[in-house]
DNA sequence: CCCTGATTCGC
DNA sequence: GCGAATCAGG
């Protein structure tokens, strides 16, 4: 594979969108992410604040100025799965953070509500538990080996995604695997 | 061990 | 110019 125009177009579009060189790579296919890394040197844009890599690097004044206009186009990963409720009350202990943002949740979101019901008590106070020391990752954060169980209310601040991680070759950590698949069985006896 | 980016250097 | 190997941090 060539650097096309095409293929460097994309590959500066992503690096600018901050995707990390391997999920570029991936995405150009043909490519590994260390010609991506090369390339994006050679192109001469390079540094980034991306989360590893600060490497030997001097310390450089960035502005960063980043004329972010409100937009919300949700990148969801391709590889996102259905998304569960937000499930359990999540009983909150609130360490510090008084100033809570009061934002009101635009109509109803929330869609697939199928109610966290008979999910067995232990599952849920596990979750509970679970969700107190969560990495509490955000969408960017997350990969396929981070539990991509959501908390809270996407129209919150208080929302974020348990990062904990995952059970090989599932999205969620343990805990979160326990409400997500439920055996037919239990939800069996639901006397109609 | 997983990931990340940075650099080097033979091609 | 390219990118594998290597390095180095998280």
């Amino acid at each position: 594979m060539s650097w096309t125009d095409e293929r460097v177009e994309l590959l500066k579009k992503m690096w600018g969108e901050g995707q990390s060189a391997s999920q570029i790579a991936k995405e150009l296919g043909g490519v590994t992410r260390n010609a991506v890394i090369g390339k994006v040197h050679r192109l001469g844009l390079s540094n980034r604040t991306t989360g590893a890599a600060p490497a030997k690097a001097e310390p450089k004044e960035k502005p960063a100025p980043a004329p972010k206009a409100e937009a919300k186009p949700k990148p969801a990963p391709k590889t996102e799965p259905a998304r569960p409720a937000a499930a359990a009350p999540a009983a909150e202990a609130k360490p510090a953070t008084p100033p809570r943002r009061q934002i009101i949740p635009a109509g109803q979101p929330l869609p697939p509500q199928p109610s966290a019901n008979e999910i067995s008590p232990e599952a849920l106070a596990k979750v509970n538990e679970v969700e107190k020391k969560a990495k509490k990752l955000t969408l960017m954060e997350l990969t396929e080996k981070t539990c991509k169980w959501p908390v809270g209310d996407p129209a919150t601040d208080d929302f974020w995604f348990c990062g904990l991680p995952a059970e090989p070759g599932k999205p969620y950590c343990e805990a979160h695997v326990g409400v997500a698949f439920q055996p037919m069985s239990s939800r069996r006896d639901r006397r109609r």
